[in-house]
DNA sequence: CAAAAAAAATGAACGTTGTTCAAAAAAAAT
DNA sequence: ATTTTTTTTGAACAACGTTCATTTTTTTTG
């Protein structure tokens, strides 16, 4: 154990000190309340330190960005002990929905906040990896579905982009607040009534 | 036509004039690149004049925001010449990709940025008026169709909320970049591939 | 038409932001 | 104990949204 291996050790503590510290405050008061002295504060660092162990703001949400895809992949491999892949492909939209719903701000760093993306780009990286295998999923389960039979006639990456861009903008409106102020009949459960008329279309198909 | 009068006109103009310009950067150089400084220049006039003719950023982009409602709902209201109301659904969705991919920044503005909606709680209006009148065209012509005898089981509301989400998952994801770098086997045609899988499905409905 | 009053336009100044980098402090190697 | 390397620092910079006392322009008044 050398020296060296300490501070690499050390220094991805570090690391890792800063993005608790940064997510501690996405989650209190918003990704866009949050500064970089913020976060130097909230760990007790100077903000110098910060840009010592990140590029830049962008490269800190891209970390976190990914911590939300770990949360999000382990909910849905979760859902394999479940056999059958119509269940399955069900109660996977709903995991999906509430993680949305209930990690908003974490949802809209991953899906919706431009940096991480920017981030991707700036380091010449072809594939949003997070998403790729986090999609993965999705299509391993349909496929499973057509397998047995059921949405004949369906291509499987036609079908799985479909379906995430339904449980997609469903969680989008709600946290970009476009389902406030609609006159909806029941604005409380208006989400899962929406995903309620997806599995009822599905289990014919 | 008293003084009065035309002052109110001028007024008007003058407000009209600056969101002209900021529409004009914001195609050019994006929302967030966008400053009032550069608004400012971008008409002739100094940064004060802006903050007399708008409270704040926020007010400039509700408006603006409220405009693209105004082009997407033209865009709608042509659709209703239409008289088969199956026929007019699927060519509502198509037009909203299409105004979606074409008018990106305004899309972002209308469905996705907050500040429109910070503008409308800080001016305690209860309704997202824009909102409500284009999801009206939507629900009439699902209703239409349930008239018809289509959608048998399914409730207005629900159906129509599921499908503004699909197109609007289907905008967002490729708006906000999260369709790059996902390995699709034709990255170009997948937004009208995963449209057609849900036409196929309806169809059947 | 000139003086006074009202309205409109201005831009310097303020507090914050992300980011940089020479200097200081701490740790490791000699 | 001294030198070298690594880590940390925070003042400084440019740019942002926003404010407001001052100036300029327009309208009203006598």
């Amino acid at each position: 154990m050398s020296v060296a291996d300490r501070k690499a050790r050390e220094k991805e503590a570090l690391k890792a000190l800063i993005l608790k510290g940064a997510k501690k405050l996405f989650l209190e008061k918003g990704i866009e309340q949050t500064t970089i002295r913020n976060i130097a504060d909230e760990i007790d660092y100077s903000v110098g330190t910060v840009y010592v162990y990140f590029k830049d703001k962008n490269a800190i949400l891209h970390d976190l960005h990914s911590i939300g895809f770990q949360e999000l992949g382990s909910n849905f491999q979760e859902l394999f002990i479940i056999e059958d892949p119509m269940e399955r492909l069900r109660k996977m939209g709903i995991v999906y929905i509430k993680f949305g719903i209930e990690n908003q701000e974490m949802y809209d760093l991953m899906f919706n906040v431009k940096a991480p993306m920017e981030y991707l780009e700036e380091s010449d990286n072809d594939f949003w990896d997070e998403g790729v295998a986090t999609f993965d999923l999705v299509k391993k389960t349909v496929e499973e579905c057509i397998n047995k039979g059921h949405f004949e006639g369906h291509n499987v990456e036609s079908l799985s982009f479909m379906i995430w861009s339904l449980v997609h903008g469903m969680c989008c409106l709600e946290i970009r607040q476009r389902t406030k102020g609609v006159k909806f009949t029941n604005p409380d459960t208006i989400l899962f009534d929406g995903y309620n008329a997806y599995l009822k279309i599905i289990d014919k198909l």
